[in-house]
DNA sequence: CTAAAACCCTGTAGCCGCTCCAGGGTCAAG
DNA sequence: CTTGACCCTGGAGCGGCTACAGGGTTTTAG
């Protein structure tokens, strides 16, 4: 298999897959006469492995350790536990500050109406009363506001 | 008011201060006489409004170009409206897949108990059967494991 | 048979929004 | 007079790709 067989096959473009090599998530692969690289059923495997981890949000370095495990089978499995349990605990914290982000969207949204000029755009007057310390229609009070922008950093 | 001092004030790091003078989003500062940074109430006004708009997770570049309106009180207020409209569109695609994520995870965890070998383990095995294409506890089916990539990545 | 399109290679730089560092200067308190 | 807190510039690093540039090879169409 070649590469871009590789990639059609996992849904992954070509580029990323030479990154993932170049990470050491994937293994090194056998080289044609011409020098392309040339993919067996296990590279398709462990490709479906990283992704399907990508997809829940799993970062690299994680899935490195995963593959650890599935390369080590009689290794201890409480660390495989901490580390779903890691992620996922990860995610519920992200989806909290999210959720908080669309109410506090939603209520700008609704202070403007079309057809005004920004000096009179209300979303504007909420976002620089923001400024100025005062409570918006965003956030309750303002020491909280700077809370909610170390939330939004520590994703 | 130096830079140590605007940063407290706004609950921004020194480093980030400079950053957003670099990115063109805070205008240069006058100087002391020993070249220090010297900001007045406009840029803590403005470096307020910045982090507001981060809180929002409002991308730079767009914070940009709200900061253009607040310059230009006489123009028209449609783009700021299609602006928030469109932040709150992504928030919420991204917080759809995220809830996803969040029942994908909780599910691969309880495949797990403690003190298993990792040949046993429930998630492990969850993990490599998605690498096989089959259903599993996180994708109902394989085909939409790929759209579920796909998503993630799309943030 | 040939020319164009489609693939492959390496290496490097860019994206976002910071964060941290090295290597220096300046200033007030003890 | 030293210590420590602050300030400066310029550059590198993070994660997870993505997008070149500048080459080579293979496949397909005419």
């Amino acid at each position: 298999m070649r590469i871009g067989e590789l990639g059609k096959a996992a849904g992954v473009d070509g580029e990323t897959i030479r990154y993932y090599e170049r990470a050491g998530l994937l293994p090194t692969p056998a080289r044609t006469h011409n020098g392309y690289r040339a993919y067996g059923v296990a590279h398709l495997e462990r490709l479906a492995f990283i992704r399907h981890c990508r997809a829940l949000d799993v970062p690299l370095a994680e899935i490195r350790r995963l593959l650890d495990f599935v390369d080590r089978p009689d290794a201890d499995c409480g660390d495989i536990d901490r580390l779903i349990e890691a992620q996922l605990t990860r995610v519920r914290a992200r989806l909290k500050s999210m959720r908080a982000l669309e109410k506090q969207l939603a209520a700008l949204r609704s202070r403007c109406e079309a057809g005004h000029v920004a000096a009179e755009c209300g979303i504007l007057h909420e976002l620089v009363a923001a400024a100025h310390g005062e409570a918006c229609a965003c956030h309750a009070s303002a020491p909280d506001s700077a809370a909610g922008a170390r939330a939004a950093k520590r994703r």
